[in-house]
DNA sequence: GTCCAAGATCCTTTTACGTCA
DNA sequence: TGTGACGTAAAAGGATCTTGG
């Protein structure tokens, strides 16, 4: 239902019925059971860095990574020595003052990630900060990256095309950014969030809009109410209760009656049809009253001046 | 077939940093 | 130069679903 639908309705049925559908039809669609991310989630089972071989490490888990993300001169270089491509996939191992620094940092399942990642690789993990941006001046590591242009356009790009990801995809698109799969990850989960934000707020602009529009009308039609009803408790001249369409004025008399009605099937007191009743020169005449349904007037059907 | 734990992703909320007026 | 507002990356926490034992 559009909102023109809605406003012409003077009832405002409907309000907010259509509305509904201008939400984030994505996700309605990831509450359902037979959700399109069921089937990433399927895909995603298959890649399960746990379940799978060991060259497939995870790349989801891990602490907040400081060595690849926020500089962007460094962020944009793929990995070129094997110990760098296993820093590109590792879970993620910062300074000990990294450490400290994040209050969640100590998450219990990513240690333990941690530490499976590093047995099963069998790497040397740095303990400090490899790169210049990972730290201001005071030594203190950054905490956010700012993406690039270019790395925005491209993730934008993609989230015009599917606003959710699976693996792979993420994956390829992590690569090819030269960011984490978990930042891409992260990077969709707030783009969603901000198109259902933007989404609502225009839902809500909407409604406002509608809830002007029923009001001013609602407006309009009590006072329509209250003239009708003032009318209808003022008592007036019979005339003037009779449209001028139908009024004559009596030649005999020159006063004012009402038009010819034969809604009575041409019954009257002497049985002669209304329609001779005003003719002129006539000496005896029967003023027709009008009589309708809407004004039904108390009078009788002929009456003499 | 049912139950349960683990794992993955989602969403919402919060935190904190970067930018800009 | 300092500051507050705003945008946004990142994380926490809870919910839901799938899978394997």
């Amino acid at each position: 239902m559009s909102f023109h639908d809605t406003s012409n309705t003077g009832l405002g049925l409907g309000l907010g019925l259509g509305l509904v559908s201008f939400h984030d039809q994505s996700e309605n669609c990831m509450k359902s059971t037979n959700d399109p991310l069921r089937e990433i989630h399927k895909i995603k089972k298959v890649e399960n860095p746990s379940k799978c071989n060991s060259t497939c490490p995870s790349l989801t888990l891990g602490p907040p990574d400081d060595d690849d993300d926020d500089d962007d001169e460094v962020n944009n270089q793929p990995p070129s020595s094997k110990t760098e491509s296993y820093e590109y996939f590792r879970p993620h191992v910062s300074s000990p003052s990294a450490v400290s620094s994040f209050s969640n940092y100590s998450s219990i399942k990513r240690e333990r990630d941690q530490v499976l990642w590093e047995k099963e690789f069998e790497v040397e993990v740095e303990k400090v900060p490899t790169r210049v941006g990972d730290v201001d001046e005071d030594g203190n590591p950054r905490k956010k990256l700012r993406l690039t242009k270019e790395q925005a356009a491209v993730l934008e790009e993609n989230f015009r095309e599917h606003s959710t990801l699976n693996p792979k995809q993420k994956q390829e698109l992590a690569m090819k950014l030269n960011l984490r799969a978990r930042q891409v990850e992260v990077w969709f989960q707030n783009r969603r969030a901000r198109t259902k934000l933007k989404q609502t707020e225009s839902d809500c602009e909407l409604l406002k809009k509608c809830c002007d529009t029923l009001t001013e009308e609602n407006k309009k039609l009590q006072k329509e109410l209250q003239e009708l009803k003032s009318i209808q408790a003022t008592p007036m001249p019979l005339y003037m209760q009779i449209p001028a369409a139908t009024l004559c004025i009596c030649p005999s008399c020159e006063r004012i009656c009402g038009g010819n009605n034969n809604s009575d099937g041409g019954n009257n007191n002497n049985g002669s049809s209304h329609t001779t009743s005003l003719l002129i020169g006539s000496k005896t005449h029967h003023h027709s009253f009008y009589k309708s349904n809407k004004y039904p007037f108390p009078h009788s059907s002929s009456a003499a001046c």
